[in-house]
DNA sequence: CAACTAATCAAGTAATCTATAGAATATTTG
DNA sequence: CAAATATTCTATAGATTACTTGATTAGTTG
């Protein structure tokens, strides 16, 4: 017969287990690689760069994200490169975000003095873009860094980093409808790309989420090949 | 202009407000007491009975969910009601639970190391138990306590507590069949009863997750009137 | 093989988190 | 209104986490 004390020890440790996984999203810095992660597997110091902290830092971060299961890695050349560890990851993050978008006031006020009125353009949805993609009405632009882009982007997107977007203007043609995404809804890359495209007088909105929810909804994508 | 400083105090005050749903699932008492609450709302001495920690210490960790919007509570009498703050922060949980039960060798360890083999007899998915109840082939037992029970169930079900099974047993009809839930896959009670059914004579199996997952899926649930 | 570089390690300090104990508060009950 | 009770508050000590700095490792390149 099982005691009640041993069975504390059991729950004791099972939760335990669970607080690994919690305990790796506890911090702003090891969510935010998460998230960049989500667009395809990077090496440190280009993590390290983008999300402003020391090599050492992120070094650190990203070791206490694998000590939790959440990223894998692989040593090439002097390069160390990290991943999402599974799909799951992603969801569980894309699960804490709905939570707080939901439940954090200071979230909401936050986006909205940031980014503004984002409700004009009415951004498109993912199914619709799908159904637009589709009958060929509409040119889907990337707007994020093409090594992004070469990991992994929405089926027949046109890669178009937003400080490339200027100068590759005058190739777009007008008369198009355009759509921008980049990597998520608190990406700014589409909203900037949308405003420079609506300011040249050109038809333009941008997608509601970004990559990473496009491939986790099991809509097309595409990887760029290797010659 | 927006310059490359003030896009950075925005990410960071940005992941700093996801960090704060982050930080609350860091933390085992924690995860156990939204695992409880999922089941249906509690009291803050209840809670801490059952997780085994004080009532302050109960309390505090209470506190900090519901300033990270997990969890709501209401007053009445002298007795304080806790419940989740939303659908979301359940589906959060077991996305927790996922990643943990695909990346962490150690609970698997753990689990297996607890209860043993439990594929035999193989547990029963909530679609089959729904196929299998339309029918009206099977009895369902809740096996939580009552107050769970009343506090929500599967559409059906008939509650008998684990603890009072053993003194029900002459009453529950042989040549049926019966499928036991409880509050969740790591949860013990279901087992137990299974034990107890087929040592009967009975054929009975438990239910592969709880019922916070049955009322998630949008399965038909029940929930006690008030007289 | 020497110089260089990406990444990690190790140690120290500051900050944050956790549990405890005892006091305080709010509400009910006799 | 006094006693009892559920909960919260406050202060504190100990544990854990975060970031920095400088050294070390592993791999590349000339």
């Amino acid at each position: 017969m099982e005691t009640e004390a041993s069975h504390r020890v059991f729950k004791d440790r099972l939760y335990g287990q669970f607080a690994r996984i919690g305990k790796a999203l506890a911090n702003p810095h090891r969510l935010e690689l998460l998230e960049l992660l989500a667009q395809g597997e990077r090496t440190v110091e280009s993590l390290a760069i983008e999300i402003g902290v020391s090599m050492a830092n992120a070094s650190q971060h990203l070791q206490s994200l694998r000590d939790a299961g959440l990223v894998e890695n692989r040593k090439q050349g002097l390069y160390v490169h990290y991943r999402l560890a599974d799909e799951s990851v992603f969801i569980l993050s894309k699960g804490l975000r709905t939570v707080a978008e939901r439940r954090l006031a200071e979230l909401e006020r936050l986006v909205r003095e940031h980014f503004g009125d984002r409700s004009d353009p009415e951004p498109v949805r993912m199914e619709d873009l799908l159904a637009r993609a589709r009958s060929g009405l509409v040119v889907i632009l990337d707007t994020r860094p093409a090594s992004e882009y070469v990991a992994g982007h929405i089926a027949g997107a046109l890669s178009v980093p937003i400080d490339d977007l200027k100068k590759r203007l005058r190739r777009l043609p007008k008369g198009k409808e355009y759509v921008a995404y980049c990597r998520g809804p608190y990406c700014v890359y589409a909203d900037r790309a949308v405003e420079l495209l609506r300011k040249s007088g050109r038809n333009a909105r941008r997608l509601l989420d970004g990559f990473p929810e496009w491939k986790a909804a099991g809509l097309p994508v595409e990887i760029e090949v290797e010659e």
